[in-house]
DNA sequence: CGAGTTTGACCAGCGC
DNA sequence: GCGCTGGTCAAACTCG
């Protein structure tokens, strides 16, 4: 893997018909992204998760992969011309944007609503825990997810999602939105 | 039986 | 060019 920025889009209080739909907002081509890179820039507060308290914190040394495409100027290739993860032969290597979360937690699998399917899952250079790759069963939704506990802190979870969502939630997320609901970002432009 | 998971193989991009 | 690595595919398998 090469990159993947943390961020936080907008509060979660919206009126977002779903409490992953941020995840889609920021996807508009506008790049609204409250991109950070460094650590001390993010820090938002969960707690309650299906398994246990969980908040987000980004441990530098373990971030540094950010999109470099992305770290030069907050998805700075706008059109999402982002090389490599191309699809198969003879097709444009077009990546869309991805937005990576940490989270305290015990468990890997954040109930975001959403039903996901697992497609693979892969041994990552430096990191004694797979990482998971995930995609939305939804007919037509195109989302990715990949999930990967860091070896240095394995209390924290990252979950990069790809996509947008094309549909509304799949199942009830109250806890997930009340989650959400606490959460607090701190962002650095 | 359908939906989801596991897992080895395959492919493409990148650095040397 | 070659090897490494990340990402995906797909067949076999499991589970409800």
């Amino acid at each position: 893997m090469d990159s993947f920025s943390t961020l936080f889009p907008c509060p979660p209080s919206t009126s977002s018909p779903s409490p992953f739909s941020f995840l889609s907002m920021v996807n508009n081509s506008s790049h609204h992204d409250f991109q950070t890179h460094k650590p001390s820039d993010f820090l938002g507060l969960m707690s309650g998760t299906t398994a246990t308290a969980a908040s987000m914190e980004v441990p530098a040394s373990d971030i540094t992969n950010v999109d470099s495409l992305q770290a030069k100027g907050l998805l700075g290739s706008d059109d999402g011309e982002v090389k490599s993860c191309g699809k198969k032969k003879g097709e444009k290597k077009i990546r869309k944007p991805r937005y990576a979360f940490q989270t305290r937690s015990q468990v890997d699998i954040l109930d975001d609503g959403y039903r996901w399917r697992k497609y693979g899952q892969k041994a990552v250079k430096n990191n004694r825990f797979p990482r998971s790759y995930y995609r939305c069963t939804h007919q037509g939704c195109n989302v990715k997810k990949q999930v990967q506990r860091l070896s240095k802190d394995e209390g924290i979870v990252v979950t990069t999602y790809e996509g947008m969502h094309s549909h509304q939630i799949e199942k009830s997320t109250d806890n997930f939105e009340h989650i959400l609901s606490q959460m607090q970002v701190y962002a650095s432009f």
